[in-house]
DNA sequence: CACAATGGTGTAACAGTTACAATTCCTATC
DNA sequence: GATAGGAATTGTAACTGTTACACCATTGTG
């Protein structure tokens, strides 16, 4: 309960000496300054309000942003925000809206609350929150996901096509059964992903057979059970597509427990968000995402639509590319699989 | 230029209908507060001062965050302050001190000035600028370094104990000669791993060969070199210790493209951060830290620390642990070596 | 019809900052 | 030593936005 008035009183000295002693070290004499931040520490003051930081864009998850730690792409992204944001002269702030915000305010007071002009919003799939706050006008941007929604901003990359590339890339090796391996919780991207493996496998005249497709989530023990549910079919495939970086190193590393050979005997296309493709052995092929440079890109629009309240809509699609390298090769003959109690079977 | 007053004289209304009507919905008649709302858009209104948040932590770096992509050990911290920051229901802002501070401006009022109330400092390596925050009384944690100066708090794991067990355990695994491979920064960290391998290799009786102990980058390329350079030696090592994450992938990597069998041919005792041992092939002995744990003690402690200003000194110690898995075995008798060409010798 | 409850608004006091004026103090010069 | 000039320090007052409380009008309700 203690304020710059209270402290300026009792050393019979003005508020603005106070103030002035407490933020700045020059105006001031040094005996006075050392008195009034001895009665502060004293009383222990701390400033209630003040001015507000200008400059500051809110990171919101809408949920808990560390109900898991932090991973490849979720690191890779904040990794280019923080870039884009430094570079903007603008900080960062985590804020997670579940936790904070009161039934009663609006998101607008909210992050006001929070002292936040803009946000960058990571949905993780549910749409609710991000067409609230644009209802709202509050500058948002929707990051790595994209919305339908008129009043909704997003910048997204877009693997479809190159899903679709990585695929025809696998038929023109000769593989005839490919198998899908897909995280269980289908956001845009891996919903991108899924149907660029179908229109390639559709496109090639071949009949899509539901039993290549496996779900698991998305992680390095993930990656082991789709590749050993897709190894044990009858008619297993001799090409894998992994849609997610820890999937991917989660299979090549089970082939490699396992004795098999790739691409010799098992074709791997992964996916990467940054540069684990080059972290494998052998180094896999890939649809590769920039999630440092989407997570730039993203920073550099918001703190500009944080200086404007009107800003134009912007939607930006970032394109992934295919990359080939050491874990794709032609169709074996033989293609290995897996017997129930998982010994291999050539 | 535009203030509530402004407004609430333009509409011919009171400053604090004004207040509420742009910070509460309720308490405000509807149509008033689309009045307010749209005269403050068109008047591009924004809040320059205003209460401040109280529970909000800055996490300084010294200089650019991001002049590197976030890597393991700092995306693990960063898992786990958020995870502690959450639980203590604070926020965080990333705040890089070297772009923003005014040089007439004290780091008490900087960090005033960006609404934070304490901070956790990474160092990494320089001492000077947790010195002069601890020299002003503002709450500040050094995380995961450690300093002599008594007014300084950190909190940091120690490595020392763990690398001289890891090298015993190889020397009782008949090791003779054990390579070194090492960050080229020698901060805290690596020079407690330089510490306990020089322990543990004198303690056996063995001199300490210097031609064994090879630095690089802490980065998969850093690991390749170490790996060359030490299996290029004319009597190389038949073990070494990797004391970064990313340099024992390299080297592991590296080894299964020339050949060599892990541990047959050659052990590896890596160093992990996280869960990055259980992700390779094999699954790598490791001297363990655990990054996340780390992050959610020391954002618990600079929670309590920014809500009382005075703090009793707080230094703790974290100790690692040293997991034996795939990588090691006994010593081999015919040490595998690299020729200028870089060709397998055996 | 009287009374109470409710919703909306204004007054005024509060928070802290800062431009500018006033004062003090030091120093150089006559 | 007196004095003018200028720098350093401090105070006044005006500014920012928030909020407790009072007031008023409207709407039910007995």
């Amino acid at each position: 309960m203690s304020s710059v008035r209270e402290i300026a009183n009792k050393l019979g000295i003005s508020v603005a000496t106070v103030s002035r002693a407490i933020n700045q070290n020059d105006g001031v004499s040094p005996a006075t300054r050392k008195r009034v931040l001895e009665a502060a520490e004293l009383a222990g003051y701390r400033p209630s309000t003040g001015r507000k930081p200008t400059n500051v864009i809110g990171l919101v998850y809408p949920d808990d942003p560390v109900k898991s730690d932090l991973g490849d792409f979720e690191a890779a992204l904040l990794s280019g925000i923080l870039r884009g944001i430094y570079e903007k002269k603008h900080d960062l702030t985590f804020i997670s809206a579940a936790r904070d915000k009161h039934n009663d305010e609006s998101y607008t007071q909210f992050f006001h609350r929070k002292g936040v002009r803009a946000i960058l919003l990571r949905s993780l799939g549910d749409e609710t929150l991000v067409k609230e706050i644009a209802a709202e006008n509050f500058p948002v941007l929707l990051v790595a996901d994209r919305s339908d929604d008129p009043r909704i901003n997003y910048i997204d990359s877009i693997s479809n096509d190159t899903s679709a590339k990585a695929v025809d890339y696998l038929l023109s090796l000769g593989h005839k059964r490919i198998g899908l391996a897909i995280h269980n919780m289908l956001d845009t991207d891996h919903q991108d992903r899924l149907f660029g493996y179908v229109e390639a496998i559709k496109g090639a005249g071949i009949e899509v057979d539901e039993s290549l497709i496996v779900r698991a989530e998305a992680n390095t023990a993930g990656g082991e059970i789709m590749l050993t549910k897709l190894l044990e079919l009858p008619d297993p495939p001799t090409a894998i597509y992994f849609t997610n970086p820890m999937s991917t190193i989660g299979a090549i590393h089970k082939c490699l427990r396992l004795g098999i050979k790739i691409p010799r005997d098992l074709s791997i296309v992964g996916f990467d968000d940054s540069v684990t493709r080059y972290q494998t052995y052998p180094r896999y092929t890939a649809v590769c995402q920039d999630a440092v440079s989407l997570g730039v890109e993203a920073a550099r629009w918001i703190t500009r639509a944080s200086e404007s309240i009107i800003s134009e809509q912007y939607r930006e699609v970032r394109p992934t590319n295919f990359e080939v390298l050491e874990s794709t090769s032609y169709a074996t003959e033989n293609p290995v699989r897996i017997d129930q109690s998982g010994n291999l079977i050539r």
